[in-house]
DNA sequence: CGAAATATTTAACCTATGTTAAAAAACGAC
DNA sequence: GTCGTTTTTTAACATAGGTTAAATATTTCG
């Protein structure tokens, strides 16, 4: 369900920000950028996106948060991500690629997004060049948040991994249920469900 | 050691390759290029680059092959990844952000790199545009193969792990030593060495 | 070529996490 | 608020991979 512009008011002031205090657009560029958003709404446990579909849109998460997960071979769901207010939602993968996605995104609370059509913002990257740095970034940003988690994967306990998310990613513990926490740090439920009770132990 | 670029016919075809056919460099642009870059040498077992050093140069694998690894807290060497021929080394993480590098690079074989240094390559983004998308694209290719990185470390066991690598990269099982190889997939030798020997006698 | 250094393999034992199953707690629709 | 569903916790047992140590095999270099 798309929602008039004027509705200007709605929308996280960190969007506007980012290009306009981040990357110098001008605030006509930004109105244009502005323009051919969607503002739509995904409710709690709807899928935004799943795997096998080509990803034709770029997506800002206004509200609320999405977890971004594959299925492997075993028909194990597996949490890469997650999502929430003021991140880009979506497979850049295969947006950039054309491939079909492997990551499904589920909204795990109502989520607000505004959503750019693929072929807008390739037109759009003709007439406001900032936007391909702008994209650049993102993408250099992304190769870097990989490389630490893959890092983070490589070198840390179990019980090491769930107390940096503790103090690095609060929002998590939070906001997320345990099962997708677990899939996140990838083992099960019952294995972080034990990790809990050893960390409250020591705390005692 | 810098050697005078008539000596052009050292240098891997797929150099130019990549910038003429896969970005369309003209001639010229090409040229203009390579004219900033300089060949040189790191012979096995010497570090290219080391943590805790901000990486100024962008850097082309002409031949031989490099390890890149991160040191852990406990004093772990954790393999990131490894690289050959025509492969673009460095901390792209430190040369974007000036931050210093988390990784270490070292020769594995005798190799030959072409190095050219950031001021330099910032210039040469000012007179050949099209250096940006190459650049924007090495990141995204980066990202993208650090996410599916990330996958297989999440779904696969070590034997399944070894196994692709089989297919999926035997350069790394004919020229890298085991050791290497095992930090790599994130476990000891001595682990790898037994799904060695398992995989072996499943075959008689 | 031969000695020393380095890398790989083997084996015995240990531990973290997976697996299965069931109980307890929390959530959600009516 | 209550009942049914889903999620989390707990427990007993199984297993992949870690740890330690020692035996082989391979490489390096005088």
């Amino acid at each position: 369900m798309a929602v008039p512009h004027h509705l200007e008011h709605l929308i996280n002031p960190k969007f506007k920000s980012a290009f306009v205090d981040s990357y110098g657009f001008t605030e006509d560029e930004y109105a244009l950028l502005l323009s051919y958003f969607d503002l739509k709404y995904v409710k709690k446990k709807e899928f935004y996106a799943r795997a096998g579909i080509v990803c034709k849109h770029k997506t800002y998460l206004n509200k609320g948060c999405m977890r971004n997960f594959t299925i492997d071979e075993q028909g194990h769901e597996r949490v890469l991500f997650f999502h929430f207010e003021d991140w880009w939602v979506g497979d850049f993968d295969s947006f950039y690629s054309g491939k079909p996605s492997v990551c499904n995104f589920q909204a795990l609370e109502d989520c607000e997004i505004l959503e750019i059509t693929q072929k807008d913002f390739n037109y759009l990257k003709t007439r406001i060049p900032k936007l391909n740095i702008w994209l650049a970034d993102k993408h250099t940003k992304k190769a870097i948040a990989n490389s630490q988690k893959m890092v983070e994967i490589k070198t840390l306990s179990l019980e090491e991994r769930y107390e940096r998310l503790l103090c690095q990613e609060p929002e998590v513990v939070n906001r997320i249920p345990l099962q997708y926490i677990a899939s996140y740090l990838n083992v099960e439920p019952q294995s972080l469900s034990r990790v809990r009770k050893n960390i409250q132990c020591k705390k005692k």
